[in-house]
RNA sequence: GGUCCCGUAGCAUAGUGGCUAUGCAGAGGUCUGCAAAACCUCGUACGGCGGUUCGAUUCCGCCCGGGACCUCCA
């Protein structure tokens, strides 16, 4: 099925095809792992693995997805500083006279809390080619960056590299992604020049010249040695040129990274490589919380696991978030999360009723549902309508009203969409695991209620309801279910 | 200062120059000793003011409100 996306380099929904045939080349920036990754960070992700899911499920493609680990820049190396409030000892242990084994040590810890993270919001590991982590493809960047230099595009200044944007720009095309004003580029607000000692305010760095006490790797350049570490532009550059080859075929990431980050990198692999750094630019915009930016001053920053600390089912976020397209701002509320509980929960009943109800004699078309629902998706990864289109189909066809047949083929297609949106359950309903006495409390009130001895049913009620349960009444029987929050 | 986006019923999320928006919440009903679940029915929404038009939530202008980017924030 063909799939139509939004790429930033041309400003309008394109027609996608990989370069290789059969395979997409894809590369989604990844966190920075110097702490937890908040909910913002988590949509980027999950945008990413939307993608790559209808890529894989509905495109028919093999992906090869790679997320790199960014686990050295300025906030990395600060919160592994000696006396970093970040540092904690319990999980990372002492703090050494190696700077670089406390990069190590910071790093690695919080690179297994954000695999954690991912996981719980449903990103398969095994769906991911490749997750590198920026030290480990520092020969790369080193070569990367002598590239440029020979080409003519860098410079030395202070021990450092920088790119020299101004000598770039005069005969290749920049702001691609972003139209970049440069004539106001001086009235920007954060703009702190005199850290670094480039020649004009424009030029980023390439290779940081090290400081008192900070991680650096020995970099041999025209005969000098320049102990440093990786600017942040240039690890993704390499990074995607080792293991994806470029130009590749879909390079994701938050709108904000556009510029000046995705800029630079396409400036870089051209001014190194030589080649253009990816077809398909896919950005996804930002959320705010409760309507707005989320920050850590207004106290509306949430990690994964401050979610989990209030209860919320990772699923449930990853399904409210998927409800939303990915290019519009999203607005995380508790309510929202809350709601996408219940309509999650409604489409896994309507599942679990396809399995368990008899059927009637009603049919339905499933080979239209899945084309207009795969339509929706290949449409610029349009989850809303795609959903809007899921639950019109399903009030129009309650389960137990199906024909068995119609009511494994739905099942079939509730399989495969799964594969995309991963927040349902398809098998037999998870057996619940109901206290003994809680069964026992149930019986007694069954008793009770079929001796008309409603006084007696309705205290039972109370007392399982106290356990955490609730009784649901059928016209045989009665089923035993917890309480609903 | 520059560039740009958004404002849709209680909440969230789509969309469109005229045609029943989707989910959640809410109301009524069927069923039930009660309740729950399930099912049925129910909302004349598009920030404000002008303009274009036979007709505007949709196009244009202005205003109000929220937000993004402009050198390392997804």
């Amino acid at each position: 099925m063909e799939i139509r996306l939004y790429n930033t380099l041309s400003k309008s929904i394109e027609r996608f095809a990989p370069l290789q045939p059969g395979v997409v080349r894809m590369y989604s920036c990844g966190p920075t792992v110097y702490n937890h990754v908040h909910i913002g960070n988590l949509r980027a992700f999950l945008c990413a693995d939307l993608l790559q899911r209808v890529l894989r499920v509905v495109g028919g493609y093999t992906v090869r997805w790679v997320m790199n680990i960014t686990d050295i820049d300025d906030k990395t190396i600060r919160d592994s500083q000696p006396g970093s409030p970040a540092w904690k000892t319990e999980f990372m242990g002492q703090q050494t006279n190696d700077p670089r084994e406390n990069l190590r040590r910071l790093t690695r810890y919080y690179e297994s809390v954000f695999l954690r993270d991912i996981e719980a919001i449903g990103i398969r590991r095994d769906h991911l080619f490749a997750m590198p982590r920026a030290t480990d493809y520092i020969p790369a960047m080193m070569d990367l960056i002598r590239r440029i230099w020979h080409n003519g595009y860098a410079y030395v200044s202070g021990g450092s590299v920088y790119f020299n944007l101004s000598r770039w720009i005069a005969d290749h095309p920049y702001g691609l992604l972003f139209a970049v004003d440069l004539e106001h580029f001086v009235a920007g607000a954060r703009i702190d020049a005199d850290q670094y000692e480039r020649e004009e305010v424009s030029d980023f760095v390439l290779w940081k010249a090290r400081k008192e006490g900070e991680p650096s790797w020995d970099f041999e350049l025209d005969g000098q040695v320049l102990p440093g570490r990786p600017g942040w532009h240039i690890e993704c550059s390499a990074m995607g040129h080792e293991l994806l080859g470029l130009p590749f075929d879909i390079h994701t990431g938050g709108v904000d990274l556009r510029f000046p980050h995705h800029e630079d990198e396409i400036a870089q692999s051209a001014a190194g490589y030589g080649t253009e750094t990816a077809r398909f630019w896919v950005h996804n915009e930002f959320l705010e919380v409760e309507g707005q930016k989320m920050s850590k001053s207004l106290g509306n920053f949430y990690t994964l696991s401050d979610l989990l600390e209030r209860g919320l089912d990772p699923l449930d976020v990853r399904y409210a978030m998927l409800s939303a397209h990915y290019q519009s701002v999203f607005n995380f509320t508790f309510e929202g999360i809350a709601a996408a509980r219940r309509a999650r929960r409604r489409v896994q009943e309507y599942i679990y009723q396809l399995q368990e109800q008899e059927g009637g004699q009603q049919s339905c078309n499933v080979e239209e549902l899945r084309s207009e629902v795969f339509a929706y998706l290949t449409d610029n990864l349009h989850t809303p309508r795609a959903l809007a289109a899921l639950f019109t189909f399903i009030g129009e066809h309650p389960a137990a009203q199906l024909d068995r047949q119609w009511q494994r083929e739905l099942l079939s297609f509730f399989e495969q969409l799964n594969e995309i949106f991963g927040v349902w359950h398809i098998g037999e309903r998870p057996p619940l695991h109901i206290p003994v006495h809680v069964k026992q409390l149930a019986q007694e009130r069954w008793q009770a209620r079929l001796e008309r001895n409603f006084a007696r049913a309705d205290k039972l009620r109370q007392q399982i309801m106290a356990e955490g349960y609730q009784v649901r009444d059928r016209s045989d029987g009665y089923d035993i279910v917890p309480l609903e929050e």
